[in-house]
DNA sequence: TCTGGGGTCCTAGGACCC
DNA sequence: TCTGGGGTCCTAGGACCC
């Protein structure tokens, strides 16, 4: 039996939902006005991180500074983003698809992918699709589109195409006429990188990476990639849609000056504020890490890293922040200007026992206080602005 | 114009073991 | 004394996603 998969993506997710709050506020609705949401856009290095329709007209990008999109539009409207805003309406789109399959695999805060090989049966899958999208428009005030194939790859594929508030279908019988003729950064996994490597070959369109010699393709992008680019340049995935939510295989954080830094002691001050927040992280996740990871990133954007294991897997502060000092000695000259520094940690588990040795940092009790109390303060912090958001 | 932050997966070379 | 080949782990770097 062919299998249908819808694929659920809300419609400039970040504007769309700050634009709902504004709207219920009484205030005008940004969807409608050249808009963006940005970071403090007094800080230089702000970037934008979602663009209304009318913006996005103006030519105006996602990842785009906001010092280039002002220069674009002088008009432009920016707003700051709300993740506790973010979560609700991300846990309201995703329980009323859930309502419409239980196979629902989340892809991440604005997207999703249904299994309704079963629900749709003796339904038109475009009737159910198109109820969907408007429960969601008229329940909570924000659109999606929904692409539906005969599975998860053609599914994204259709829902990126023409937006806001669309149904579109891609089945494999329509995988020459729909998804040929695009170029090939177009397709899922395609990036800047392997778009040109292909143009530079004279593949343009996801047709001509669907028809090419396979070995052809190997030569160009390596054997697991162009056996993967040529099944889906062809409609083919056979993935199957992941109810399991799976478990963090990392965390990491990371900090852009802005201004680049030379002096070691505000780079420390960087390092210290990253690691309270990746190993406050693990701790609340209930994580030990045997992979601690720093990464410092040059004026020119090119970036060091180094990582090591730690003897014991650890979630004290102290101690992935020791390794992350000592590995910043070692790849940093301690004169180049940086740009950010970040700390990152891997290899989790969680593991419960601690293995008693010898050579234990007779500090540790103290560190583990020093991790207990600021755990604490930051979760007073997180109530405090939960029960501030709650009052609105 | 001057580029954020948080993830996943892959590759390739070297070390080490059997 | 010198040899092949496979497996695993670690590290650094890179590509891609939202």
């Amino acid at each position: 039996m062919e299998r249908i998969i819808f694929h659920i993506d809300v419609n400039s997710a970040f504007l769309s939902w700050i634009a709902v709050k504004m709207v219920r506020e009484g205030k005008p609705d940004l969807r409608l006005v050249p808009s963006v949401v940005s970071g403090d856009p007094e800080d230089r290095r702000s970037i934008i991180t979602a663009a209304s329709i009318p913006a996005k007209k103006l030519g105006i990008k996602t990842a785009q500074p906001v010092s280039m999109a002002l220069r674009t539009c002088p008009s432009l409207v920016i707003v700051g983003g709300d993740w506790g805003w973010y979560k609700e309406c991300s846990e309201g789109f995703i329980s009323i698809c859930r309502k419409y399959s239980p196979v629902l695999q989340q892809f991440s805060i604005d997207e999703c992918f249904i299994d309704m090989s079963f629900r749709c049966y003796g339904q038109d899958p475009v009737e159910v699709a198109t109820r969907l999208k408007d429960e969601i428009r008229t329940t909570l005030g924000f659109t999606v589109n929904v692409g539906v194939g005969s599975n998860k790859l053609l599914a994204k594929m259709a829902s990126d195409f023409e937006k806001p508030d669309k149904v579109h279908t891609l089945w494999e019988s329509e995988v020459q006429e729909k998804m040929w003729p695009l170029g090939v950064r177009d397709l899922l996994w395609v990036g800047k990188k392997t778009e040109a490597r292909l143009t530079s070959y004279g593949i343009r369109t996801i047709g001509d990476l669907a028809t090419i010699d396979i070995t052809m393709l190997t030569r160009l992008v390596g054997r697991n990639a162009a056996i993967q680019l040529h099944e889906y340049a062809n409609g083919r995935d056979d993935s199957p849609v992941e109810t399991e939510v799976a478990e963090a295989k990392s965390y990491s954080a990371e900090r852009t000056f802005s201004k680049d830094l030379t002096d070691p002691v505000d780079i420390d001050r960087a390092l210290f504020n990253v690691a309270c927040i990746v190993a406050h992280r693990i701790r609340r996740d209930h994580f030990r890490a045997s992979t601690v990871s720093m990464f410092i990133k040059y004026t020119d954007f090119s970036v060091a890293q180094k990582q090591c294991q730690v003897p014991q897997p650890t979630d004290v502060t102290a101690m992935i922040l020791n390794e992350a000092r000592r590995m910043l000695h070692e790849v940093w000259d301690g004169v180049s200007p940086l740009r950010q520094v970040g700390l990152g940690v891997s290899k989790l588990t969680h593991e419960n026992y601690e293995q008693m040795s010898l050579f234990e940092d007779p500090r540790m009790e103290y560190y583990r206080e020093w991790d207990r109390q600021y755990d604490e303060k930051r979760a007073l912090a997180e109530d405090a602005r939960m029960l501030a958001y709650e009052r609105k």
